[in-house]
Parts: structure tokens; C-alpha cells; sequence
DNA sequence: TCTTTATCTTGACAGTGTCAAATTATACGC
DNA sequence: GCGTATAATTTGACACTGTCAAGATAAAGA
């Protein structure tokens, strides 16, 4: 059976079906818990067929990342782009929408946004074509509020876009990290980031 | 030669060598670059050797970890303590000394609030003894500041110290890990953080 | 059909954490 | 001071990891 998908050798379509196991395993054991050699007896393959189709180990997981990004800005772009709500609930609803997808996906947040992939530079063209305008949506979305008078314009819409992004950042990581055990009062948390750096929102 | 130090077998004091040598290695090459046998050789004794004073290697670094936070608490109550100066400029003091810190100590400040340890519940209780305590002093602190006025009364003390501390862990994070490249602007951050958070600081 | 090319497997290597058994050095009772 | 018990350390081994080179296999193109 030849042209079914985009790759249709032997195994049919290997570098999706490696990025799939990757994501169930990683959400599931945690990027630790991760072995090519698990992952290629998940996909019923040779531990080193996966060398076809990305470099190395790094590589694969950059590709994880990637697609992490991808939904991650279809889940930003919906909960931040009707213009029919008001802008402060809008806001409200980022954060809260932020937090949430983090503490719904921690081991996949922990590998788009934490140190391996950005500290070493260990992150690949493709992870960066994808990552920077996620950057930048945040960058422009918190410019727009700065505009509209949401927020107070005494300090330059890129440092407050990056303390904004920090809290937020920040927030997620002690959640997921078990630093801030109890989980179950993430919305009063986001309520009072809220409250604290949006003063428009009462 | 005897009585000169706690553990004076064949080495002298291996427990303290091992973490000496630990913690050098992760300041210069990470936690991931941290191995067991590398360790052993540093210290010029056999790879098991380490196996008779720490459980395993997780032991070793909560070990690491907890004299990381004794002197995390060194220098935060340094920097937080001194009454004769102006509540205002404290917390601005305080707010940068903490970043910085974690800038200076990128890699044993990931080491301590990251992941593995917490997340997987793999904090033993001589480190939860440490740790825990600096939590405690974060709150007492900016409790303290509540009860002075110098923070808005109408969210409960806890929750606005959990959204500081998020917002100085984010910003501390996004730079160490190499998120935020341009590190240069550390102090303006700090800025834009003290002003969005504490408004009796102008 | 034959050649080329891409895909996959097998064997191997260096490295890792960890344990059991053997070895060595120190401490303590006499 | 000597002999024994105990703690510290070493050696050998195991299972596991990522990665590569060489060989085998299947598909694609002429």
C-alpha cells in the first residue's frame, strides 16, 4: 500500500506514530521517565529506527515541544480573541485560561517552557518558528490592554508583558512543581494575580 | 589521627567531600551533568563508596539542596532584616535580592525549586525541615508589610504572598533558563515587578 | 527487471545508578 | 597491646540508557 500518508515505507507513518507514544508517555511518566527504547517498543519498531527521522533524542523532543506550542496557541487564540466580551473578563479569562492548559498538561509545560530545551540552546529552528510568536502573542495582547487603558502606562508594555508572563509562569510552575501542594486553590490564586496586576479588574 | 572531624574513617570526612564536590559540579555543569562515578573520581574514591553515607543519589542532592537553602536564608534575612531602613526600600531590596540571587545561582536555585525533587515527592524530611521554614519566612514577611499597609488589605496575606513569590519565581526562572536572552535587563524587570505588585513603592 | 535509495534491524560501545560480596581500616573491650 | 566487632571502601556484576556502524530488507524509479 503505497501513498496513504507521508512517509509509507516499512512501518507507514513512523514519525508520527513515535511523536504520538512520545506525547502519551511524556504526559503520563514525565520526560525523565522517557527511553527511546521504550518508546520504540510502544511503536512495535527497533530502538534505532527512530534515528530516520529525528537526529537524536533532543531532536524528537523539540518536535514534542513543537506541537505542545501549536495547541497551546489554539487554546490562547480562542480564549483571548472574542472581541464581543469585555476586556477586563477577557483578561481575567487569560489567566485563568494560562494557568488551567499548564496545570492540565504540567510534564508537556515543563518541556516547552522549562530549562533543558532553552538553557543549553538546545532548541532547533523549527521549535523557535514556533515557540517565538507565542512570545510575541502574549507581547501584543498585553500591549492592546495598555492601550485601552486596562493598564497603567508609567513602565513599557514589554516589561510588564514580562512581569505579567512571570507571575503567570511562575504560578504554573509551583503548582505543577508540588511546591504549592494544595492544588485546589489555583482560582483564588489567579483571582488575586488578577487583582494585584490588572487593576482595572475589580 | 582520630577525633578531627565528625566521620574520620579512611577518608577523614567523605560525606562533606561529596557534597563539596556536588555542589561545585552542579554550579559549573548542572544537575544533569552530575554522575555518580565522575563525583567518585573527584574525590578520588571508588564509585560505591558514596552509597555509606547518602541512600542514594536523590539523598545526595536533597542534601545539597538543603545547604542550598541555608543559605538562601542567610542572605535573604540579610537583606530583609535591617529595621533602620524604610519598609518600602526593604521590599524593593528584597525583590532584587532574591532575583539576583537566583541569576548568581542559577543552577542550584533549579535545583532547589525544581521539579524532580518536589514534584515526585522525593524531598526527604532533613530538606522539608530547611525548606519549609523559607516559605515561612516569605510569609511572615509580606504579612508583616500587610499589617504596616503597605499592600492592599482586601485579599488574605497568604494568597498575595503566593502571587509575589510566583511572580519573583517566574522572573527568576524565565532568566535562568535562558527564556528572557537578554539578561542585561534584570534590574528594570525588578522595577516593573515592584511597581505593578507594590504600589506603596513608587 | 535492475539499480538506487530509503527504512529498519542487529551488534556493539561507553556511560549511567545500584547492589552483593569481598576487603580493608578503624574503634572498642579485654 | 591484642583480638574482635564494626564501619568504610573496593571490586564485580547487572540492567538500563543514548548512539553509531554495518548489514538486511523493502520500496521507488528507470
Amino acid at each position: 500500500m503505497p501513498s496513504s500518508g507521508t512517509q509509507t515505507y516499512h512501518h507507514g507513518d513512523l514519525r508520527s506514530a513515535l511523536l504520538d507514544a512520545a506525547a502519551n508517555r511524556i504526559e503520563n511518566q514525565g520526560i525523565e521517565g522517557l527511553s527511546l527504547r521504550k518508546l520504540a517498543d510502544d511503536v512495535g519498531v527497533s530502538r534505532s529506527a527512530l534515528y530516520h527521522h529525528f537526529r537524536d533524542k533532543n531532536a524528537l523532543l523539540n518536535a514534542v515541544a513543537a506541537n505542545g506550542f501549536a495547541s497551546w496557541i489554539a487554546m490562547t487564540s480562542e480564549s483571548g480573541g472574542d472581541e464581543s466580551v469585555p476586556a477586563p473578563v477577557r483578561m481575567k479569562q487569560f489567566v485563568y485560561g494560562y494557568v488551567h492548559w499548564a496545570v492540565e498538561h504540567p510534564q508537556l509545560y515543563d518541556l516547552m517552557f522549562g530549562r533543558p530545551i532553552w538553557k543549553n540552546d538546545l532548541a532547533d529552528d523549527e521549535l523557535k518558528d514556533v515557540a517565538y510568536p507565542a512570545f510575541q502573542y502574549m507581547l501584543s495582547l498585553i500591549t492592546h490592554w495598555q492601550q485601552q487603558g486596562l493598564l497603567l502606562a508609567d513602565k513599557p508594555a514589554l516589561r510588564q508583558t514580562q512581569v505579567i508572563w512571570a507571575t503567570l509562569h511562575g504560578l504554573a510552575k509551583l503548582v505543577t512543581d508540588g511546591v504549592y501542594a494544595d492544588s485546589s486553590h489555583i482560582d483564588e490564586m489567579c483571582d488575586c494575580a488578577v487583582n494585584m496586576l490588572l487593576p482595572s479588574v475589580n
